[in-house]
DNA sequence: TGGCTATATGGTAAAATAGCCATATAACCA
DNA sequence: TGGTTATATGGCTATTTTACCATATAGCCA
């Protein structure tokens, strides 16, 4: 593979560094949504978040169609849900190992925590 | 879902966010490789490239042993190839979306290359 | 048309990230 | 022991990212 591709691949993986990008896919997954219903999910202000969307968007993730006043975002990409469970299989080994350390569970998640803030 | 578990998730997206660590990640699918090996191929200095690794360990998605001077990397994460295979599938559509657009793949590919740096 | 709602965008400040240099640490070898 | 090699870390700067506010744009409705 050459640098280029790495920095393409790159850009995607960046579009899914962020908690409320995250929540947002997460959602995504089960219908499509709209800003404002987006906005209320995330918790942040508006623009943030639309600035979000725009970021996922230019990624390819998700794409957008207008409806009367709102604008709906759905996902654009199914293997998401396989990202998701590679996230999944991470946490669960990384758990596991502070496990094996003789660490609690809840530690290392405090640690991941802690690390990821 | 709770807002914790996408902090965590997002620490580990966000490790996998930078092209010099997709070309390392990529590297160790093959064998475990030294720092001084990763440096070399990365082309960085020795120092970011350790700091990379860092970040990368402490994502829960590599670790080390030491062997003589050396430190060796290795992938902890097979489920890393899946994640690899997402981003070929989301770069494989944004490439057919731009042709559907009457682009060309290359151009696309710039695009995306652009919006990446 | 005027006002309301939904969304995007520009500006700005704060925080996070990346990269390099210098240096500390540790293991090896002569 | 002293020198050499491999790696990690602290310090610093430049760049990027994030978040909010203010505002622009566009569609809807009375």
């Amino acid at each position: 593979m050459q640098v280029k591709d790495y920095q393409i691949r790159a850009q995607i993986a960046k579009a899914l560094a962020h908690p409320s990008r995250l929540l947002i896919l997460d959602a995504l997954q089960e219908h499509e949504l709209c800003v404002c219903e987006l906005t209320k999910l995330v918790g942040s202000d508006q623009s943030t978040v639309s600035k979000h969307l725009a970021l996922l968007k230019n990624a390819g993730l998700i794409e957008d169609h207008k409806q009367g006043n709102n604008i709906y975002y759905r996902l654009l990409c199914p293997c998401i849900s396989k990202f998701f469970t590679c996230l999944e299989e991470v946490v669960h080994q990384k758990i596991q190992k502070y496990q094996e350390a003789g660490k609690s569970a809840s530690e290392s998640a405090c640690k991941c925590l802690r690390n990821s803030i």
